[in-house]
DNA sequence: TGTAATAATGTAATCGATTACATGGAGCAG
DNA sequence: CTGCTCCATGTAATCGATTACATTATTACA
């Protein structure tokens, strides 16, 4: 029993008595290797338990069949559930993922994205830490890697992008509210420098108008998509109108503030939520009336997708953005 | 302006007039190239940007500076923080991870060890999908890969593993409570064939004991680890003991579950939970006494540290078992 | 001054694949 | 029978590093 160095392409030539030449041909498909051949290589192969050299291959054709997916939080279900979709579809398409963190933290993505370009990834997926950008953007581009980024938009920066129809998220969720009859939606906003934030509360703003409804700038707030910031806003808009009975909130985080709020202060009156997103939480939440499920998997795999579509170089005009449409869903 | 490609060691040893061994040296901290020398490389290295192509080097060394994790689940907070821990490790140590999911499921986590393998990872880092092991391991061991498992061990094997002292933390949680003047102290359990619910159980049951504490059995329960288990025995202990003050809950799910029904069972009443694992939730329970919680980053880290031990060849003896101590919160 | 030891660098094989080009034989037209 | 094409396969260079061994220059010491 000697080392079992594992056998490469020699010893599959050698056993069947072919050149290397042959055996690459027979392993990549090569139309121009006679039908017994390849069975008599391909018996070969199976006899010593051959399997290629991802390595040497990835050394002559300086491509690896990695992706790499820049993640912000690890902690954090929506950006997991987009990389689960994410590297599900690499995976069933013969790629494997590097997955690293940036903690939301820009300069930590450049120099990841650095990091996965010296690894020679053959695309890489950004869920950005910033709208913000920064130069390894454009390092990305001089290098004609490609990419797409998921959730955000990067301001002024032309990249595919995949992300949730935010406007039309909560424009719906807001249009079944009032169709159900809401009075007065007040609104926990967030940030209006980051685009998902201002779409929803775009949205937000639309439904109230298509629908005549007089947006009473007092109860519309902004947050920092906190679960604090929830909290105390949700305080506030109760001490701006104390009839107030719904509210529609832009994030999970927020919203689990105020869903904390409304316990503690007993207010387990008529008040119902409009939110976004979902969780392993929300069996706890006890005000929800409309919630709008981001379609993260798929968002994943269709950033997937295209990438893929572009290392093959499909030639799709650039850049691609897709918006894709969340579900609303009402609670009874 | 030509296509650029990257400069090789070949391009550098032109530019500094020496042959690419004496380059090579340079990279790898030989101590027999000048000093001069080596400042000239260094300053040519710089100039042209030079960055070493890993892929060539992980061809002629056979180690590619990269570590393989399995996770069974990508949204699970407690799966993930480990991960983190893991890889914010391995990239502070220069090696890079590639993260799988097993959605576990044994089988899938065999086949993603075999990519690894072909990949050529250096080592690998499980969070097994289950606990009754799989061929994949045997393999692992006889191409003597390294590998450390984290947060479960597998039935019969030996192998390195870093998790949480489940008895330990169980005992101490159950000890505080009794401290706190607790009476009787229900427990909803888990499967016995999960290493860590049985461990935990052991640990409320060796705290009862010390303290001559009755064991009723009728309080003690077990559940699948998922909300709805939560929920269901939650209602059957309260109709076991309708005057039932203090529960000790192995998990989060069924801690969630838990909550959902004193909630809506208006059972604000005088009832204190004690229970492992934290999360972005926890501000919702309204039941908290005690909380155990697991040091996972620590964890994810000392499973790193180990595994790099491990392929530095530290030679430990061989398995090590780290059950690393979590902490015990009690609330006012 | 001669020679051995030592230090600095070069030469060339190697890792395991891919691929442009070369080669040899079969089939076919004139 | 000659010459041309086509098909299956082989030869050998190549990707970008590492490294055993060879070579040369330098120093040290008898």
């Amino acid at each position: 029993m000697g080392t079992n160095r594992s056998p490469t392409m020699r010893d599959v030539a050698v056993c069947a008595g072919y050149s290397t030449a042959t055996i690459s041909r027979v392993l990549n498909n090569d139309p121009r290797v006679a039908e017994h051949t390849r069975n008599r290589v391909m018996v070969c192969m199976k006899k010593l338990g051959y399997r290629v050299n991802p390595i040497a291959r990835s050394l002559k054709t300086s491509r690896t069949h990695t992706i790499g997916i820049l993640s912000p939080e690890f902690q954090n279900d929506f950006f997991m559930s987009a990389a689960e979709g994410i590297e599900n579809y690499l995976r069933a398409n013969g790629y494997i993922s590097f997955i690293c963190n940036s903690r939301e933290n820009p300069e930590e993505e450049a120099e990841l994205v650095r990091m996965m370009i010296e690894k020679q990834v053959d695309g890489i997926i950004i869920i950005p830490a910033s709208s913000r950008g920064g130069e390894h953007y454009q390092l990305l581009r001089e290098l004609e890697i490609p990419y797409v980024l998921v959730d955000r938009l990067i301001d002024g920066l032309e990249a595919d992008a995949v992300l949730t129809d935010n406007f039309r998220g909560a424009f719906t969720a807001v249009e079944r509210c009032i169709l159900g009859r809401a009075g007065n939606i007040a609104l926990i906003g967030g940030p209006l420098d980051i685009t998902s934030a201002r779409e929803r509360t775009e949205g937000y703003r639309a439904a109230m108008e298509k629908y005549g409804k007089a947006i009473v700038e007092e109860l519309i707030v902004c947050g920092d998509m906190h679960v604090e910031s929830g909290y105390r806003l949700m305080g506030e808009l109760l001490r701006q109108d104390p009839q107030l009975q719904y509210v529609f909130i832009i994030n999970l985080f927020m919203r689990i503030g105020a869903e904390k709020y409304l316990l503690e202060h007993k207010s387990a009156r008529d008040i119902r939520i409009a939110a976004f997103d979902e969780s392993a939480i929300s069996p706890l939440f006890t005000h929800t009336w409309v919630t709008v499920r981001q379609p993260l998997s798929r968002i994943g795999a269709q950033a997937a997708r295209l990438l893929l579509r572009r290392i093959q170089n499909d030639n799709l005009p650039f850049p691609q953005v897709y918006r894709e449409t969340p579900e609303i869903i009402t609670h009874s």
